[in-house]
DNA sequence: CGCTTGGTCGTGATAATATTACAGTATTTG
DNA sequence: CAAATACTGTAATATTATCACGACCAAGCG
């Protein structure tokens, strides 16, 4: 199983997730002869700034407030939809929120844990619930697709923290 | 495992699901002393005309051209409240819709196959797909409390008429 | 029975999220 | 460079959901 969860909720160094996120993009963008734009970076970048997802409103407030300008829906949306397509970020149904996705490179069944406390999510790819779902769906003769799995609840420290 | 994929995804006597779902929520109600008004069990009604997911404004548009006057938003959105609240029916994150629970008596964790082709939806509970999600939060030490889990693909019939 | 109380409903307004359409600008390609 | 393609700006609009407030109704009580 591949998670960041002990880094996303916990202090850690956020620098080095942002560094090595954008480097990865940019290294994808480049295999992928995509463009990695000014607001296309900056989007990413928001989305970076913490492991809390953002809804789009949110980044686009930010984004104007950064450039002096009005930012208008249509150019963060366009932006979420290049970083979404190449796999750079995800949408959380369950929010209307995006976020960066800590590993772009291997391939994962989307699986995030939502700590409704804290507000920070976790990626994880795990090869058991994927093969649970997908048997469990063949077994009902349905050809799975696209997974979305979002599981809310509370991370280590907000579990202490509640138990208090 | 228990699951209606079966009936959701094949020819049946529907009519007998919407008897069963409607003598349920009856039940249900009757249990927790709540009221099955003319407009919740309506929108319920709604629900279960077939297996496919309704979004709230069409079940709005609907409500409107039986009743002959203009239903509103929060009348639907309160009786969706109420019916969720009980159990009787799930809203499904990826599709901003709400559809019926065919067993909402039983313990289960919403698992949802939605066959992007047909539009309908089977409604699983899988203990093998729930064991796998919380030993996985628990391996990065979260504690689950709600599970989304939406599999979008595509049902027996759908397969085998897309292999055409 | 009338009164009180809590839940339900009608209605207008508004919030939050997302898309369409079209014109203009920049970048790449030949 | 010219043409084609990709990207951006902008206004308008669509879609989904909530808030606020007053009226109404139904059960429980004196
Ligand atoms: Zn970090
Ligand atoms: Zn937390
Ligand atoms: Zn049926
Ligand atoms: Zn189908």
């Amino acid at each position: 199983m591949q998670s960041n969860s002990t880094t996303a909720y916990q202090q850690h160094d956020h620098h080095r997730c942002l560094k090595a996120a954008l480097a990865q993009a940019r290294q994808r963008c480049a295999e992928r002869k995509a463009r990695l734009t000014p607001i296309r970076e900056s989007v990413l970048h928001l989305l970076w700034q913490s492991h809390r997802p953002l809804g789009a409103y949110k980044i686009i407030e930010q984004l104007s407030a950064a450039s002096g300008k009005r930012v208008l829906p249509p150019t963060v949306y366009r932006a979420l939809d290049f970083l979404l397509e190449l796999g750079l970020i995800h949408r959380l149904a369950t929010l209307n929120a995006y976020i960066g996705c800590p590993f772009p490179d291997s391939v994962h069944s989307d699986y995030f844990l939502l700590c409704r406390e804290c507000g920070s999510v976790a990626e994880c790819s795990a090869e058991n619930v994927n093969d649970a779902i997908v048997a469990t769906a063949e077994e009902a003769g349905f050809l799975v697709e696209k997974q979305t799995v979002e599981i809310l609840g509370l991370c280590t420290p907000c579990q202490e923290k509640t138990r208090k």
